[in-house]
DNA sequence: AATGTTAGTCTCAAAATGAGAGCAGGGCTA
DNA sequence: TAGCCCTGCTCTCATTTTGAGACTAACATT
């Protein structure tokens, strides 16, 4: 109520009415649908690595170490599918794959940038705040 | 390479540092672990809803429609773990429970509504794109 | 000849999620 | 007083998603 996320109830009436047709639905809400692929469980840092310089598959593969081959073949896929990467074939002895950022990557990474920025500055205060939580609850 | 993702090598460089201790080790970093919440599936639906105002838990259930009471309770209980929901019991019969964004949970919400606000006016080209990505694998 | 490299795919196990019933403790209606 | 509804959950079981690791093909290196 202190007015920061001030707005948003005209935001939130917005996204509502772009969903199904139903008053107050937001089971379509195209919103929630393009920002499901970003948040995947891999998708921003496979972004945040593309933001900084295109990458190979291997070289991503490395550079995020605990990812499968198998999800990073598919969320590449993804990113691609929705056009904020692009993947680009080498015809070299055995090819080589490099994928980047498209112009269209490189403005919804601004936007994500922030967010981004946000948990840089203030994970402190969330590991604290979980402590304080998983204190309590016992 | 147009200049508009400008510091994100540096960005990226202390991300890693950030890591486990060994360099390049995206694996435990903070950052990462704190926007895993947030990017969870059901998430920033809620964070959306609780900007506009509390709301009660069946209210939630009744505003997001396909969620499972399951997933409601415990993305729930992982926002509010992390410090960004508040939850207040009312001794009503039967009891009532009100879900209120904390100022913590306001201050992450106004960065990650940069997001939200590229998705709401790009929706359409990630449409095109994905209809021209269908159409050209066949 | 043996081994390593590339960017994947395939299979099977493990984890996350969904669907739906159950629960406690009252208030309503009949 | 019996029966049903309401609340905010939890529990179980089925389905979906993800992970771990083997396998591929064609060449380079040792």
């Amino acid at each position: 109520m202190d007015g920061r996320v001030s707005n948003f109830r005209t935001q939130l009436e917005v996204y509502r009415s772009k969903g199904g047709g139903e008053a107050g639905d937001l089971a379509n809400c195209p919103v929630r649908n393009v920002v499901q692929n970003i948040f995947s469980k891999w998708a921003s840092l496979l972004l945040m690595a593309l933001a900084e310089r295109p990458y190979r598959f291997g070289e991503l593969r490395r550079l995020v170490p605990d990812i499968s081959q198998r999800m990073l073949t598919q969320t590449l896929r993804d990113l691609q599918r929705d056009g904020y990467v692009h993947r680009e074939v080498f015809p070299t002895k055995p090819p080589s794959v490099e994928y980047s950022l498209t112009d269209m990557g490189r403005s919804m990474f601004d936007s994500l940038q922030h967010l981004l920025g946000w948990a840089d500055a203030n994970f402190e205060k969330v590991r604290t705040a979980r402590a304080r939580f998983d204190a309590a609850e016992g």
